[in-house]
DNA sequence: AACACATATAAATATATTGAGATATAGATG
DNA sequence: CATCTATATCTCAATATATTTATATGTGTT
């Protein structure tokens, strides 16, 4: 699977999309985010796992707690498939079927 | 869920990411799609309706033929998430926990 | 060392997703 | 209208995901 459909998928789940806005600009504990949502904590850890895997979040403990920042390499990531997306609309053309159907 | 999450959940899935990148400037019909990829044509039509279904893509028949064409304002939402982001960057802080742990 | 706290991992389960094959629908054409 | 072609929908099996409860790991404190 390509690294941008990883970032993606991690980011195409409600709770996990939340809890990147909710890291906007900010360094959380785990205990914030779970004090953030209606889920158990076994819950929150794993969605972070998943985003951290992905290369959305970063991960700092400091003493008991361990903190969280968004990762803003995954985000120029994605920018820059969007930008390559949407510097190639306006350029569309409709193109004859090239080939029998493949039925 | 979210809008933007049924967006990043259906671009969260290689063949479909693969197939908006195909799609990029082009307008192509199902065959064509199905033709650049080693899907059985129900897989491919399965995943042409999920991007339709997250506003992705359009579609428009001419004649026998369907024409598939990615959608702009899907990826200008995604920008503005993704700008919103970045934006908040660079004023990171790091919050004292600010609860008894929900343990 | 024993304990408490913050977080992660494991096991179990329910639900969702993917993909294939079979079938249905819609338009074009003889 | 019979039929061919392009695409969609249905059904089913395999796999993946989300969530919960229980347990483990790591760190600070007494």
């Amino acid at each position: 699977m390509t690294n941008l459909a990883v970032v993606f998928k991690a980011l195409g789940d409600k709770t996990r999309l939340d809890i990147v806005r909710l890291l906007r600009g900010k360094e959380l504990c785990v205990c914030d985010i779970i004090d953030a949502f209606s889920h158990s904590q076994p819950a929150i850890s794993h969605h972070l796992k998943i985003l951290k895997h992905a290369g959305i979040v970063n991960d700092s403990r400091d003493g008991k707690w361990i903190y969280y920042t968004t990762n803003e390499t995954a985000f120029k990531e994605i920018e820059f498939f969007i930008i390559k997306q949407l510097e190639a609309d306006g350029i569309k053309r409709r193109c004859k079927p090239s080939s029998a159907s493949a039925l």
